[in-house]
DNA sequence: CGGGATCCAGTCGGATACTG
DNA sequence: CAGTATCCGACTGGATCCCG
Protein backbone atom coordinates (compact mmCIF):
# COMPACT_ATOMS: atom_id res chain seq x y z
CA UNK A 1 0.00 0.00 0.00
CA UNK A 2 2.73 2.73 1.23
CA UNK A 3 5.84 2.40 -1.02
CA UNK A 4 8.89 3.03 0.59
CA UNK A 5 9.22 6.23 -2.48
CA UNK A 6 5.88 6.75 -3.69
CA UNK A 7 7.09 10.04 -5.51
CA UNK A 8 10.01 11.95 -5.67
CA UNK A 9 10.21 15.52 -3.87
CA UNK A 10 10.22 17.36 -6.65
CA UNK A 11 11.03 21.34 -6.45
CA UNK A 12 7.30 22.03 -7.17
CA UNK A 13 6.45 20.07 -4.52
CA UNK A 14 8.73 21.36 -2.05
CA UNK A 15 8.08 25.46 -2.93
CA UNK A 16 4.39 24.57 -2.55
CA UNK A 17 5.05 23.58 1.09
CA UNK A 18 7.51 26.05 2.13
CA UNK A 19 4.83 28.52 0.82
CA UNK A 20 2.25 27.10 3.30
CA UNK A 21 4.19 25.68 5.88
CA UNK A 22 6.29 28.57 6.58
CA UNK A 23 6.93 30.07 10.07
CA UNK A 24 3.42 32.41 10.23
CA UNK A 25 1.55 30.41 7.56
CA UNK A 26 0.62 27.90 9.91
CA UNK A 27 -0.65 30.10 12.43
CA UNK A 28 -2.67 32.33 10.15
CA UNK A 29 -4.41 29.35 8.44
CA UNK A 30 -4.84 27.87 11.86
CA UNK A 31 -6.89 31.71 12.98
CA UNK A 32 -8.56 31.27 9.99
CA UNK A 33 -9.87 28.05 10.41
CA UNK A 34 -11.96 28.87 13.30
CA UNK A 35 -13.56 32.11 11.72
CA UNK A 36 -12.88 34.48 8.81
CA UNK A 37 -11.15 37.62 10.24
CA UNK A 38 -10.71 40.89 9.19
CA UNK A 39 -6.62 42.18 8.54
CA UNK A 40 -6.61 44.09 12.63
CA UNK A 41 -8.77 41.48 13.79
CA UNK A 42 -5.92 38.70 12.12
CA UNK A 43 -3.27 40.90 13.45
CA UNK A 44 -4.28 40.15 17.14
CA UNK A 45 -4.64 36.78 16.78
CA UNK A 46 -1.12 36.17 15.80
CA UNK A 47 0.34 38.31 18.20
CA UNK A 48 3.86 38.26 17.42
CA UNK A 49 3.46 39.15 13.75
CA UNK A 50 4.09 42.28 12.01
CA UNK A 51 2.10 43.95 9.36
CA UNK A 52 4.38 43.36 6.86
CA UNK A 53 4.71 39.65 7.10
CA UNK A 54 0.95 39.29 7.71
CA UNK A 55 0.59 40.82 4.66
CA UNK A 56 3.31 39.25 2.76
CA UNK A 57 2.06 35.55 4.39
CA UNK A 58 -1.76 36.73 3.53
CA UNK A 59 -0.36 37.59 -0.42
CA UNK A 60 1.67 34.28 -0.77
CA UNK A 61 -1.61 32.46 0.84
CA UNK A 62 -4.40 33.65 -1.17
CA UNK A 63 -1.92 33.67 -4.53
CA UNK A 64 -1.54 29.55 -4.10
CA UNK A 65 -5.13 29.68 -3.43
CA UNK A 66 -5.37 28.48 0.25
CA UNK A 67 -7.47 31.79 1.58
CA UNK A 68 -10.36 34.41 0.27
CA UNK A 69 -9.63 38.21 0.49
CA UNK A 70 -12.93 39.51 0.20
CA UNK A 71 -13.87 43.48 -0.06
CA UNK A 72 -16.36 44.11 2.36
CA UNK A 73 -17.07 47.61 2.40
CA UNK A 74 -15.18 50.42 0.29
CA UNK A 75 -15.24 53.40 2.57
CA UNK A 76 -13.32 52.73 5.64
CA UNK A 77 -12.25 49.80 3.99
CA UNK A 78 -13.29 46.19 5.66
CA UNK A 79 -11.31 43.43 4.12
CA UNK A 80 -12.33 39.94 5.15
CA UNK A 81 -9.60 36.75 4.99
CA UNK A 82 -10.95 32.97 4.95
CA UNK A 83 -9.93 29.99 4.21
CA UNK A 84 -11.17 28.55 0.81
CA UNK A 85 -11.82 25.37 0.06
CA UNK A 86 -8.60 24.77 -1.11
CA UNK A 87 -6.72 25.73 1.80
CA UNK A 88 -9.20 23.79 4.56
CA UNK A 89 -7.84 20.18 2.69
CA UNK A 90 -4.89 21.47 4.38
CA UNK A 91 -6.62 21.06 8.43
CA UNK A 92 -5.22 17.11 8.06
CA UNK A 93 -2.22 17.68 7.16
CA UNK A 94 -1.47 20.54 10.01
CA UNK A 95 -3.55 18.69 12.51
CA UNK A 96 -1.09 15.31 11.63
CA UNK A 97 1.70 17.63 11.90
CA UNK A 98 0.52 18.54 15.24
CA UNK A 99 -0.30 15.56 16.59
CA UNK A 100 3.41 14.00 15.80
CA UNK A 101 5.06 17.11 17.46
CA UNK A 102 3.14 16.62 20.17
CA UNK A 103 3.55 12.73 20.52
CA UNK A 104 7.32 13.02 19.63
CA UNK A 105 7.85 16.26 21.97
CA UNK A 106 9.20 14.67 24.99
CA UNK A 107 11.69 12.37 23.01
CA UNK A 108 12.95 15.09 20.91
CA UNK A 109 14.07 17.10 24.87
CA UNK A 110 15.20 14.46 26.03
CA UNK A 111 17.55 13.99 22.73
CA UNK A 112 18.02 17.61 22.66
CA UNK A 113 19.47 17.33 26.21
CA UNK A 114 21.41 14.56 25.48
CA UNK A 115 22.78 16.20 22.60
CA UNK A 116 23.85 18.87 24.22
CA UNK A 117 25.44 17.50 27.15
CA UNK A 118 27.09 14.49 25.05
CA UNK A 119 28.74 17.03 22.48
CA UNK A 120 30.48 20.21 23.18
CA UNK A 121 32.18 19.44 26.93
CA UNK A 122 33.27 23.01 26.77
CA UNK A 123 29.43 24.24 27.00
CA UNK A 124 27.72 26.97 26.10
CA UNK A 125 26.45 25.88 22.89
CA UNK A 126 22.88 26.70 23.55
CA UNK A 127 20.87 28.69 20.76
CA UNK B 1 -15.81 23.56 19.13
CA UNK B 2 -13.93 20.79 17.55
CA UNK B 3 -12.06 18.82 19.47
CA UNK B 4 -9.96 17.66 17.07
CA UNK B 5 -7.64 20.55 17.85
CA UNK B 6 -5.59 18.35 20.99
CA UNK B 7 -3.52 21.64 21.54
CA UNK B 8 -2.34 24.69 20.39
CA UNK B 9 0.11 25.35 18.19
CA UNK B 10 2.72 26.17 20.69
CA UNK B 11 6.16 28.24 20.00
CA UNK B 12 7.54 24.68 21.24
CA UNK B 13 5.43 22.81 18.47
CA UNK B 14 6.50 25.27 15.25
CA UNK B 15 10.20 25.36 16.59
CA UNK B 16 10.21 21.63 16.74
CA UNK B 17 8.26 21.62 13.25
CA UNK B 18 10.31 24.38 11.77
CA UNK B 19 13.43 22.65 12.31
CA UNK B 20 12.67 19.18 11.18
CA UNK B 21 10.45 20.00 8.29
CA UNK B 22 12.75 23.28 6.48
CA UNK B 23 13.68 23.13 2.85
CA UNK B 24 16.69 20.23 3.51
CA UNK B 25 15.65 18.04 6.06
CA UNK B 26 13.07 17.27 4.46
CA UNK B 27 15.13 15.67 1.61
CA UNK B 28 18.00 14.68 3.97
CA UNK B 29 15.52 12.46 6.03
CA UNK B 30 14.08 11.01 2.22
CA UNK B 31 17.25 10.49 1.55
CA UNK B 32 18.03 8.65 4.75
CA UNK B 33 15.00 6.84 5.05
CA UNK B 34 16.15 4.96 1.79
CA UNK B 35 19.26 4.14 3.14
CA UNK B 36 22.12 4.53 5.75
CA UNK B 37 24.23 6.82 4.16
CA UNK B 38 28.08 8.86 4.52
CA UNK B 39 27.86 12.38 4.11
CA UNK B 40 29.09 12.84 0.58
CA UNK B 41 27.10 9.90 -0.46
CA UNK B 42 24.32 12.18 0.88
CA UNK B 43 25.37 15.41 -0.51
CA UNK B 44 25.21 13.55 -3.74
CA UNK B 45 22.01 12.18 -2.98
CA UNK B 46 20.59 15.41 -2.37
CA UNK B 47 21.99 17.80 -5.22
CA UNK B 48 21.70 21.45 -4.43
CA UNK B 49 22.99 21.12 -0.88
CA UNK B 50 26.12 22.63 -0.01
CA UNK B 51 28.10 21.44 2.74
CA UNK B 52 27.79 23.82 5.00
CA UNK B 53 23.67 23.36 4.57
CA UNK B 54 24.14 20.01 4.86
CA UNK B 55 26.42 19.91 7.72
CA UNK B 56 23.85 22.24 9.60
CA UNK B 57 20.69 20.08 8.89
CA UNK B 58 22.48 16.81 9.92
CA UNK B 59 23.53 18.56 13.25
CA UNK B 60 20.11 19.94 13.73
CA UNK B 61 18.46 16.80 12.74
CA UNK B 62 21.03 14.89 15.05
CA UNK B 63 20.26 17.14 17.90
CA UNK B 64 16.37 16.41 17.80
CA UNK B 65 16.83 13.12 17.58
CA UNK B 66 15.93 12.28 14.27
CA UNK B 67 19.13 10.50 12.61
CA UNK B 68 22.22 8.91 14.23
CA UNK B 69 25.34 9.43 13.59
CA UNK B 70 27.94 6.90 13.86
CA UNK B 71 31.75 6.95 13.33
CA UNK B 72 32.71 3.70 11.38
CA UNK B 73 36.39 3.68 10.78
CA UNK B 74 38.83 6.42 12.44
CA UNK B 75 41.97 6.02 9.75
CA UNK B 76 40.27 7.75 6.92
CA UNK B 77 37.07 8.64 8.68
CA UNK B 78 33.83 7.17 7.48
CA UNK B 79 30.17 8.13 9.31
CA UNK B 80 27.29 6.85 8.66
CA UNK B 81 24.03 8.88 9.07
CA UNK B 82 20.62 6.57 9.85
CA UNK B 83 17.47 7.65 10.46
CA UNK B 84 16.63 6.98 13.92
CA UNK B 85 13.31 4.89 15.32
CA UNK B 86 12.17 8.35 16.29
CA UNK B 87 13.31 10.06 12.96
CA UNK B 88 11.44 7.26 11.36
CA UNK B 89 8.16 8.36 12.94
CA UNK B 90 7.98 11.20 10.77
CA UNK B 91 8.44 9.38 7.12
CA UNK B 92 3.97 8.89 7.61
CA UNK B 93 3.99 12.93 8.07
CA UNK B 94 5.83 13.24 5.18
CA UNK B 95 4.04 10.65 3.16
CA UNK B 96 1.13 12.47 4.16
CA UNK B 97 2.58 16.12 2.48
CA UNK B 98 3.89 14.57 -0.50
CA UNK B 99 0.25 12.99 -1.01
CA UNK B 100 -1.58 16.36 -0.34
CA UNK B 101 1.38 18.70 -2.22
CA UNK B 102 0.81 16.09 -5.30
CA UNK B 103 -2.97 16.48 -5.26
CA UNK B 104 -3.70 20.06 -5.01
CA UNK B 105 -0.84 20.96 -6.65
CA UNK B 106 -2.87 21.53 -10.12
CA UNK B 107 -5.42 23.62 -8.55
CA UNK B 108 -2.43 25.56 -6.48
CA UNK B 109 -1.00 26.17 -9.80
CA UNK B 110 -4.47 27.46 -11.33
CA UNK B 111 -5.12 29.78 -8.10
CA UNK B 112 -1.03 31.22 -8.84
CA UNK B 113 -2.01 31.66 -12.71
CA UNK B 114 -5.58 33.38 -11.85
CA UNK B 115 -3.81 35.63 -8.72
CA UNK B 116 -1.06 36.52 -11.06
CA UNK B 117 -3.27 37.41 -14.17
CA UNK B 118 -6.07 39.08 -11.88
CA UNK B 119 -3.53 41.53 -9.88
CA UNK B 120 -1.36 43.25 -12.13
CA UNK B 121 -3.41 43.65 -15.43
CA UNK B 122 -2.07 47.64 -16.04
CA UNK B 123 1.08 45.92 -15.97
CA UNK B 124 3.09 43.25 -18.43
CA UNK B 125 5.00 42.32 -15.99
CA UNK B 126 6.86 39.76 -18.16
CA UNK B 127 10.61 40.23 -17.99
C1' DC C 1 -8.80 50.34 8.52
C1' DG C 2 -5.86 48.04 5.22
C1' DG C 3 -1.69 48.08 3.13
C1' DG C 4 2.16 49.91 0.00
C1' DA C 5 7.10 51.99 0.18
C1' DT C 6 11.26 52.48 2.29
C1' DC C 7 15.25 52.02 5.30
C1' DC C 8 17.99 49.09 7.83
C1' DA C 9 19.95 45.37 10.91
C1' DG C 10 20.29 40.60 11.44
C1' DT C 11 20.37 36.15 9.46
C1' DC C 12 20.89 32.56 5.84
C1' DG C 13 23.01 30.26 2.56
C1' DG C 14 26.77 29.71 -1.00
C1' DA C 15 31.68 29.59 -2.28
C1' DT C 16 36.24 28.96 -0.85
C1' DA C 17 40.09 27.47 1.90
C1' DC C 18 42.03 24.72 5.36
C1' DT C 19 42.44 20.71 8.90
C1' DG C 20 42.51 15.95 11.20
C1' DC D 1 36.56 11.60 3.91
C1' DA D 2 34.25 14.66 7.01
C1' DG D 3 34.06 18.30 8.50
C1' DT D 4 35.43 23.58 10.52
C1' DA D 5 36.29 28.51 9.61
C1' DT D 6 35.61 32.62 7.04
C1' DC D 7 34.04 36.01 3.85
C1' DC D 8 30.16 37.86 1.69
C1' DG D 9 25.96 38.70 -1.04
C1' DA D 10 21.01 37.85 -0.82
C1' DC D 11 17.06 37.57 1.43
C1' DT D 12 14.09 38.33 5.78
C1' DG D 13 11.81 40.65 9.00
C1' DG D 14 11.09 44.81 11.92
C1' DA D 15 10.11 49.82 12.34
C1' DT D 16 8.39 53.85 10.32
C1' DC D 17 5.87 56.93 7.28
C1' DC D 18 2.24 57.66 4.37
C1' DC D 19 -1.78 57.09 1.30
C1' DG D 20 -6.69 55.61 -0.12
Amino acid sequence: MHETTPAALTPAHRELLDQVLDKWSLQVLESLCERPQRFNELRRSVPAVTQKSLTATLRRLERNGMVERNLLSSRPVAVEYRVSALGSTLQDLVDALLAWSTSVLPDVETARAAFDGTGPDTASLSR
